[in-house]
DNA sequence: AAGGCGGGGCG
DNA sequence: CGCCCAGCCTT
């Protein structure tokens, strides 16, 4: 075994040092950079990586420059690279860094590892990459290509899985070349010794490769499969404003805990129960039902009337844990020239096109923490929407013009 | 140990 | 379509 291990080390590390991608994290040891960019990588592949990481080093080329920026310009960077908590805690971090270390990133690996954000990954990954310090840094390409080499067989869907795998990748860390090696080990994983059909023939270490010489490359590693999605059926609204607000849309932030987080959102609402029925064909009953269920959603958290006015779009989101099926209707605040009662008219008249109303819920409860902003297609560029609502503005725009 | 937390790309 | 990706946090 002490051999193979060797082998494993010399030829990898040497295999990546006779050529390696050109990333731009991997221009210098900036410590910021590096942590920047391992934040980013988290369950997020290279190639999208890279334009965020470019932008988001112009924007804030610090650890100071990030810790003092608005927190909503940080998000904005982040827009569609996903895990927005990633750039909540990165700032948070950068801050953390800035009171206690004065703006340096200590070499040490406690200090590291205790930046919000920053797990067992991250913290090899910086302490070896950044500082060279002997850690092993194992993510997902680690474990499979160990798992492979070694032909392990636990689970590596198991934390327990991971924390064996550290042992064994610490101690295959050549003398003074942590950095090149943890690099060496996710590089082939990323491209030779790849999850679906890996490329033995041109990988460096091959000759002693324990799954390969049995076989059975193609079956490990050994991971549980995940749970699926569950569904939630969701009634979203474009609300088209009127008067001062002609031209614009109604939209509204996150709740600054829970899933997608303080992001910027079309209203709209959860459907009680297995919707499915009343998504498959068109329902006239039903379809009422839900546009009423608009009307008392708006009406309740904003105090606005809408009128909807009809279908806008089916979409279907899905995210690690749920799966978004989305009906989305067109409204707008034709209340006057509707059927409605006169006092619902005066309703609107006296609420519905307040600064209140427009600003946010002032006058109401907000336990939902959520707000409301009229807003133009340009305004989108200031406000972080996640990615599922900026497809359907745009397509609304596009539409509209 | 299990579940929450995005989004895209590839076979 | 399913599976995976330079994971971390909370419970």
């Amino acid at each position: 075994m002490q051999v193979e291990k060797q082998y494993f080390s010399q030829e990898l590390l040497a295999w990546y040092r006779r050529g390696n991608r050109d990333l731009p994290w991997r221009q210098n040891k900036d410590p910021y950079r590096i942590w920047v960019s391992e934040i980013m990588l988290q369950q997020t592949r290279v190639d999208t990586v890279i334009p965020y990481f470019e932008r988001f080093m112009a924007n804030f080329p610090t650890v100071q420059a990030l810790a003092e920026a608005p927190e909503e310009e940080v998000l904005k960077c982040w827009e569609g690279l996903g895990y927005y908590s990633r750039a909540r805690n990165l700032q948070a971090g950068a801050k953390m860094v800035m009171e206690r270390y004065m703006g340096i990133i200590p070499d040490d690996k406690d200090a590291v590892s205790s930046l919000k954000g920053v797990g067992p990954y991250t913290t090899g990954a910086i302490m070896s990459i950044a500082f060279n310090r002997p850690e092993p840094a194992v993510d997902g390409n680690v474990m499979r290509v160990l798992s492979r080499y070694f032909c392990l067989e636990d689970d590596i869907a198991k934390p327990s899985t991971r924390v064996g795998i550290e042992k064994l990748a610490g101690g295959l860390i050549p003398e003074g070349a942590a950095g090149d090696f943890n690099q060496a080990l996710m590089e082939l994983g990323a491209l030779v010794c790849t999850p679906k059909s890996p490329s033995c023939l041109p990988c460096p270490v091959m000759e002693h490769c324990a799954a390969r010489m049995a076989g059975r490359e193609t079956e490990l590693p050994i991971k549980t499969k995940a749970k699926p999605p569950r569904h939630e059926y969701r009634l979203a609204v474009i609300v088209e404003g009127v008067a001062e607000h002609a031209g614009k849309v109604l939209v509204r932030q996150r709740p600054d805990t829970g899933l997608l987080a303080q992001m910027w959102e079309l209203p709209h609402l959860l459907l009680e129960g297995d919707k499915s029925g009343l998504f498959a064909e068109s329902a006239p009953k039903e379809q009422g039902e839900l546009a009423e269920a608009a009307i008392r959603m708006l009406e309740t958290d904003a105090g606005l009337l809408i009128r909807p006015t009809g279908w806008f779009a089916d979409a279907d989101h899905i995210f690690s844990h749920i799966h978004w099926r989305m009906r989305v209707y067109a409204a707008d605040m034709g209340i006057v020239a509707s059927e409605l009662a006169a006092e619902s008219a005066a309703l609107y008249l006296t609420r519905g096109q307040t600064d209140e109303a427009a600003a946010g819920v002032a006058g109401l409860e907000d336990e939902r923490q959520e707000r409301y902003r009229w807003i133009a297609r340009e305004e989108m560029d200031k406000l972080p929407f996640p990615n599922l609502f900026l497809k359907l503005l745009n397509e609304y725009w596009i539409r509209k013009s």
